[in-house]
DNA sequence: TAAAATTTGTGACTAATAGTCACTTAATGA
DNA sequence: TCATTAAGTGACTATTAGTCACAAATTTTA
């Protein structure tokens, strides 16, 4: 209920009633996605998305306490599958490898997914997260948990290899955050109408580089 | 007219009528800056603007043509005077210590003026740019340009004497500069909660060490 | 100076939109 | 079958950006 039938935390529903709930929550989740795509995204109503999941405005309520609940469920559903992402390169061993793929995964995902991804830089904000249930608040907490834990553990094998240099990992974790999130907003707020920048690949690939320079440049 | 009286194409008001009107404007912009020093910034109406600042809420759409015109009368604004606190330093020779007056001077201004800055970060959002005057867009343009031209002629120094690596300017400041409008956005979103850093002090020289890091570790 | 024109000030009004609620419809179960 | 609960609905409320017809003050013109 309430926009929890997406959580992880998810028994199997049971009745065809159920089942037909959760898939309209879906459905929902969905319509404002594929709304989302416009840039503008923030100016999309309550009642566009629900006139595109062709449901009645209220019916929306049912499901979602707020609009807010709507941005919190797409944002942990994107980073749960960016997390997955990640993963499926668990195996690599050269460590500045996997650090620069889970660079070029971030982007990819942020860039190829931009609808969720602005929504989800947009759930960052401290004042979103303030005024969410306590349910939500903690699940993005668990999540923030398994992304700093995860990027955590490879930048501690760099440090224990030598690779990098021997400071706290979420120290070393800021400044490639920070990056990133500049980066990020950089693109979508156009700033790159720079002429000595083609493309965005060009610009990714400056980034990227000036990420891992960062990190390695601490060392001395 | 038209919260153009605070820039810099300011022919001397005349009249005590035209020195008032341009007073009332100050006003109005002192009072919408008292009110954005509230983390909420963005849902201060411009009802309690005109409250603040005595006048009647038709007044302030004699001054500004839509709340924009309010925000990016304070932007402009603001970034003259980072420009200005800029060249305070302008007689460094070390271009390295050059680099790093500019990264605190920035977080000084930024942390310094929470209100001016915020709203400064929100003028820079492509959306917001397009639906401004070509006048106000204009004089953005400008700003950016004397942003890029001040911080583009240190670095091309420090290129010249070998401390930088041999790139464009540009891609220099791209990661510069993402990497500070990461920060930033971090610490007003409150991502600074992981217990290794124990203030946002420490968190700044923690960003600062990484940006310079970022620059002279792609020397290799 | 008096009248006309212009500038500045005003708050009631309009439009848009997030969220509510009393009600309808449909499914479940006793 | 009938009662209870779940799900759906759109008219309604509250809020707020922006408008506008008019008022007041100042400046210009006669």
């Amino acid at each position: 209920m309430l926009g929890c039938c997406s959580t992880t935390t998810d028994e199997k529903p049971i009745s065809r009633k159920q089942r037909e709930f959760a898939r309209r929550e879906q459905e929902i989740l969905a319509a404002a996605v594929s709304l989302f795509e416009n840039p503008h995204w923030e100016t999309v109503t309550v009642e566009q998305i629900a006139k595109k999941a062709e449901i009645g405005k209220g019916t929306v309520y049912k499901h979602f306490t707020c609009k807010d609940d709507i941005y919190a469920n797409i944002s942990t559903g994107f980073m749960t599958r960016i997390l997955t992402a990640y993963r499926i390169h668990d195996e690599r061993t050269e460590i500045i490898d996997a650090i620069k793929e889970i660079i070029s995964t971030s982007f990819e995902m942020f860039l190829g997914n931009p609808a969720e991804a602005r929504v989800s830089f947009y759930c960052k904000r401290g004042d979103f997260r303030e005024r969410l249930t306590p349910e939500l608040k903690a699940e993005f907490e668990m999540l923030d948990e398994q992304f700093t834990g995860y990027i955590g553990t490879i930048l501690q094998k760099g440090i224990n290899q030598g690779l990098l240099p021997n400071k706290p990992v979420e120290h070393l974790m800021m400044g490639l955050e920070a990056t990133f999130d500049g980066a990020i907003g950089s693109i979508w707020n156009g700033d790159i109408n720079c002429p000595q920048v083609e493309d965005q690949e060009t610009y990714i690939t400056i980034i990227s580089e000036y990420m891992v320079a960062g990190l390695v440049g601490l060392k001395k």
